[in-house]
DNA sequence: TCAAACTCCTAACATTGTTAGACATTAGAC
DNA sequence: GTCTAATGTCTAACAATGTTAGGAGTTTGA
């Protein structure tokens, strides 16, 4: 038996646990991820720390949940750039990421770096996974367009993905001489040659 | 007016320094970095906690001396493989990078992700810098022993760095498919190409 | 021999994540 | 309509964190 007041109230938990998420997202934008604890997330929806654990079972569990959030997300706009022209497809997709990072730095923070993560174990984020299944199909696509293939295409996914990161993780830290822009552009004119490369036939 | 004792004070002051540095490191290789506390540091070197604020003003100072030790260290491997034979030398150069990585995690994590770090800032550790010009040298001899140029010195570093972190990172945390075998594979094979792009002439 | 400097400690502080226990309010059954 | 159970929320407390204050005990240099 199911009462439409059961109903109400587990939607209500569903909006309270986004806004939970909201908030540590909104305090990591504005302040670092340092300043994300728990009295200041329930502090500034007007409630007291322990709310947190009814919708969490610790810290963590909302660091992770917002990383499939930043997964989710990252997913949409790399789908979003993969239905342009096939000739610009592979520069919209890299430039896509870029633009996702920069941003949402809070959110990448949180799926990168950040340790306490657990990715290599069983549970890698579905969220984690779909992104990566997203550019795998964009980058097979791109190769067929070109009347190619890719060679090994999950390989190439990964090797693809990590210099995307190498280059989005050295900019964000401030570390590429020149900043962001100059980062960009390294990364952008890399991205062809790097391509080509995974490509056979 | 320098004494003989006021010499093995500041001889004792520098090694206790480095043995707190040391122990930091190896609590965080041990138990990971979330187990590098005050008091453990010190603990390890049978003191009580305040000791350390009279080598270091704040935990993070430690934190960004480590760094800097990490930096060093990895200069001097990447300085070690650019001697040998100049055929194989972007191989070794990378597959030091890796190694190095992988020799010290607890390093290359207080190098890089580990936020609180200040780098973007006029302060970028000098050992940084270093490891940098290692680099960029290692590559500009190698493009020479092959009778090119790089296009852009700088921006060739930067971009095979940013690849190089990147793989090494996405391994690290247990991203790639198949472990950091497949992962090792997968960058060493793309370094070929990726650094070809960056030659002109 | 004496004052200054140095080394190191214990005790405390505010802040962190987290748990326990209590107080209200609401829900569903009789 | 009333009673019991569940639910939402709070305050108070816990241990552990980084950090500081203040004070012993020793060493230094005159």
């Amino acid at each position: 038996m199911v009462t439409t007041s059961q109903r109400r109230r587990e939607r209500e938990r569903r909006e309270m646990r986004a806004r939970l998420l909201q908030a540590a997202r909104v305090i990591a934008a504005e302040e670092g991820w340092n300043a994300v604890t728990i009295r200041r997330i329930a502090g500034r929806l007007e409630y007291s720390a322990p709310v947190l654990y009814q919708h969490f079972s610790s810290k963590e569990e909302l660091l992770t949940e917002l990383m499939a959030v930043g997964f989710a997300e990252l997913a949409g706009q790399l789908r979003l750039a993969a239905e342009g022209p096939p000739e610009g497809r592979l520069a919209a997709m890299a430039g896509a990421y870029w633009a996702f990072a920069f941003a949402s730095p809070e959110l990448y923070q949180a799926m990168n770096g950040m340790d306490g993560v657990p990715f290599g174990t069983a549970e890698t984020p579905e969220e984690a996974r779909n992104a990566f299944r997203t550019f795998r199909a964009a980058l097979q696509e791109i190769a067929r367009a070109r009347g190619a293939e890719l060679a090994d295409p999950a390989g190439a996914t990964d090797t693809m993905w990590a210099f995307l990161h190498g280059c989005v993780s050295l900019a964000m830290a401030g570390r590429i001489a020149g900043g962001t822009e100059r980062a960009r552009t390294l990364m952008v004119s890399a991205l062809e040659p790097l391509f080509a490369a995974q490509v056979e036939g």
